[in-house]
DNA sequence: CTCAGTACACTGGTCAGACCAGTAACTCTG
DNA sequence: CAGAGTTACTGGTCTGACCAGTGTACTGAG
C-alpha cells in the first residue's frame, strides 16, 4: 500500500483553484467582472486578506486585473504571453538558459512558423509582408529597423496560422534581443547590419511567396546563425549547427 | 514633446521588484533566507498585508518559498521551470488553441528534439533510452503503458540538452493528452495501438542511436501524424501535412 | 558527557475592523 | 437634456490579534 505526500493546502490556495478553474473552463469569459472583494469573502468565507491574497496571486499571472474604486469588480482578462514572457524570462536570466539555448529555440520556432506560411500564405499575407519589409526598409536609425523586424517576424507567426508559434516566438525573440542588445548597439558598422539583415529577408519572402516551406525555413536559420552566433560561445555554436541542414 | 502613460505602482509591487532584483542580480543566491515578514514590514516600512501580497506574487513566481514555524524566514528558491510550465499550460489550453494547434506545435518540437538528440546523443543516453523502451514493452495495461510513453519523450528531450525544449516539449504533450485521454480510451483495439507504438519507438531509436538526425525527426512526426491525426477535424489536417516531409 | 524529551519563542496563516483616495453612477440643477 | 455635484462603493493599506505548528535551546536522565 502507497501513499502520496501532501502539502498543506492554504485557504487562499483554493480560492485561487476555483476561480483559475472557472475562468479555463470558460465558465467566466474574458471581459466578466468577479465580485467585490468583500462579496468574495462571504461567498468563500474567508476574511478578506484570504481573499486578496488569492486575488494577487491571480493578478500575477495575468488572469484578473483589479482596480480601485470600480463597482463592478476586478475583471477577468483574455490569455495573454504576458506572464509566458516573464516567466521565460527570468529562466533565461538564471542558469541553465543562455543565448545558446535560446537561439536554438528561437531558430526551432522561426524555423516551423517560416515552413507553415510559406504553405499557407494568402494573397493577403503576401502583400501584408511586403508592406513589412518596406517598414524595414524606410526604417530611420537603429532602434526604428529593430522594431520593423520585430514586427516582420510577427507577421510571418501570424501568417503560420498557429498561436502558440506566435507567442513563444514573440517571447524568444524578445528575450534574445534583450541579452544581445548592448552588444548590439555596440556593434561598429550597424548600417552594414542592417543591409545583411534586409537582404536576408527578401530571400525569406521570395522563398514564401513561392510556397517554398523547406528553403523559407532553411533560409531563416541560417540567417539567425550568420547573424547572432557570434555573441554564443565557440564551444557552444556545435549545438546549432544541426538546425541548418 | 510626448509623455509616457503611467500605472500608479502599488506598495507591495515595489517590495516584489526590490527583492526580484536581489535574487536575480545574484545578492540572492538559492538557499538563502529572507528576513521574516514582521521584519520586512519595518524594513520597507509597510504593514503586513502589504509585505505578504509581495510575498505571495514572489511565491506564486517560484522565486521563494515560505512555510510557517521556520525562523530563518522566507528560503530563496533555484530558478526551476514550474512556473513557465504553468503560465504556458494556460495559455495552451485557453483561447483559439484547439487539438489541431496543439498537434502542429508538438511535431514541431518533439521533432526538433527528435533531431538534435541523435545528434547529441552519449552512450549513457543510449541505455537511458533503452531502458525507457524496454519500460514502454513492460507496461502493463494502458494507464503503465501511457506513462512509460511520456517518460520516453522526456528522456529524448532531456538528450537534447535544451531547457526550453524540455518543458515545452513536457507542457504541450500533457495538454494533448488531456484532450484526447478520453477518446483514446474507448479505442476499442488499444492492444494494436500499444504495438504500433511500440514500433514507431524501436524505429526512431535505431535512428538516433544511427545518429541520423533527419530520419528521426521525421519519424517522430510522422508518428504523431499517424496516431493523433484522426482526432483532428479532417478539414484541418492540411495544417499538419506540411510537416511530414 | 551524551542524548532524548520538553518548553518556549517565534513563524507564517488567517481574521476582524478601520481609514483613505479614488471611481462610477446617480441625482440634482440650470 | 447637459453638466455639476453627491454618494455609495471600490480596492489599497494599516493595526492588532489569535492560532497551529516549527526549530532551537534548554533540561534532565542515563
Amino acid at each position: 500500500m502507497k501513499f502520496e505526500p501532501v502539502a498543506p493546502v492554504r485557504a487562499y490556495e483554493r480560492i485561487v483553484e476555483q476561480i483559475e478553474e472557472a475562468v479555463v473552463s470558460g465558465r467566466l469569459k474574458p471581459g466578466d467582472r468577479l465580485p467585490g472583494e468583500r462579496e468574495l469573502m462571504t461567498q468563500f468565507g474567508v476574511g478578506r486578506s484570504t481573499v486578496r491574497e488569492a486575488l494577487r496571486v491571480l493578478q500575477a499571472a495575468e488572469l484578473i486585473r483589479s482596480r480601485p474604486g470600480d463597482p463592478r469588480g476586478p475583471e477577468v482578462l483574455a490569455a495573454s504571453p504576458g506572464a509566458l514572457h516573464r516567466s521565460m524570462h527570468r529562466l533565461a536570466r538564471a542558469d541553465h538558459v543562455g543565448l545558446a539555448e535560446l537561439l536554438q529555440f528561437r531558430m526551432v520556432l522561426d524555423g516551423s512558423s517560416h515552413l507553415l506560411a510559406a504553405e499557407l500564405r494568402t494573397a493577403e499575407d503576401l502583400t501584408a509582408l511586403d508592406t513589412a519589409l518596406e517598414g524595414m526598409a524606410a526604417a530611420d536609425g537603429y532602434a526604428e529597423f529593430s522594431r520593423a523586424d520585430v514586427a516582420f517576424h510577427d507577421v510571418i507567426a501570424q501568417v503560420s496560422r498557429n498561436p502558440l508559434l506566435v507567442v513563444s516566438g514573440e517571447v524568444v525573440r524578445g528575450v534574445v534581443l534583450e541579452l544581445i542588445e548592448d552588444k548590439l548597439s555596440h556593434a561598429n558598422d550597424r548600417g552594414t547590419l542592417m543591409r545583411s539583415w534586409l537582404r536576408h529577408h527578401e530571400e525569406v519572402l521570395n522563398a514564401i511567396r513561392a510556397a517554398d516551406g523547406k528553403s523559407a525555413a532553411r533560409l531563416a536559420r541560417q540567417a539567425l546563425y550568420d547573424n547572432y552566433a557570434e555573441y554564443v560561445p565557440k564551444d557552444q555554436r556545435t549545438l546549432l549547427t544541426p538546425l541548418l541542414t
